[in-house]
DNA sequence: GTCGAATATTTCGACATCGAAATATTAGCA
DNA sequence: TGCTAATATTTCGATGTCGAAATATTCGAC
């Protein structure tokens, strides 16, 4: 294409040219990718289970982090656990509160501070959702020996842990 | 929340033995609380990344999708490929039409769709941010053995092709 | 060829999220 | 005690995303 002013696209070439012979990595392109890619299918797959129960995947997260605690939290806890902002917390906390599945208490030892916990229908909800939900999330690994699940979490703990050093 | 935060690392371990409570599989849960887990913490990683350039997530997708293409691509196909409803995408691509980033050009021979491609300008911020190594995946997977990044590549290949079936 | 179904994109209204400011309470310190 | 800074939550205005409907074009059956 004569008159065309490639400069750009070329540089981009030699740019990843450049990147692959300085030795970047083919393993950990796959690896993201990978990683990437399965989590956008789990999300789409978590989403379509929780539309059975009128649930988005942030207001389980909000469930779910309050049952694994086995305790009430705080909206700004429980904001940082679902990675949203505190401002939006407060919305999906009225939500759940309309919803009858949670309920705010004031802190007694630190007014500034609402403890968030579940009602029995929250708890009840939890429960059911875990159980139907394990049967499909089975299907999803139904290719994996118990071998090969043990080295899948452990490899992804390890690059939790490294993604903790560097975010955190 | 009493006494200090929990380590990322008791934090997940109760997340497993709440989920195993509930009814669920202890393997099956194992591995995907460790990689929502991940999920989350390399979203921030690359919101941080990207914050430099004033770019989201889903931009650098479009802007990173079609460099890597090499040709321009149609606006359903980016949706799909950065997880946004299409409507989105008519949004995303006038934000960065606006910035000069990226056009859109009718396709000559199927004139429902629309190309979009990027701009010298485009391809000027993709290779200064490959280069300045912002969005390149090193030191997330330093911890990891090559033989390591190739198990984990395989094993999440496996499991992708599975929620394939049951996804799509 | 023509009509209806299918495909691709955009428009539109509703709603969730964000950051910044406002509000309320506690903690630290002189 | 009294004052300032820090912490926790909520309110508010702006913006991004969604699903459904609208628009435009192509494909296929007859």
């Amino acid at each position: 294409m004569a008159g065309r002013k490639p400069s750009a696209r070329d540089e981009y070439r030699r740019a990843v040219d450049a990147y692959v012979a300085a030795g970047g990595d083919e393993s950990v392109q796959r690896v993201i990718t990978a990683a990437q890619s399965m989590n956008r299918k789990l999300d789409q797959w978590y989403a379509r289970q929780l539309a059975d129960l009128e649930l988005t995947a942030g207001e389980w997260g909000v469930i779910a982090g309050i049952a694994r605690a086995g305790e009430p939290l705080t909206p700004g806890y429980l904001a940082e656990l679902t990675s949203v902002a505190p401002s939006s917390m407060t919305h999906r906390l009225d939500r759940l509160a309309e919803r009858g599945l949670i309920e705010r208490t004031p802190d007694a030892e630190n007014r500034t501070r609402v403890l968030v916990g579940l009602t029995d229908a929250g708890w009840k909800l939890f429960t059911s959702a875990i159980r139907s939900s394990n049967v499909v999330e089975s299907d999803v690994l139904q290719d994996l020996t118990d071998a090969d699940r043990d080295e899948l979490a452990r490899l992804l703990e390890i690059v939790i842990l490294r993604l903790d050093h560097i975010v955190a």
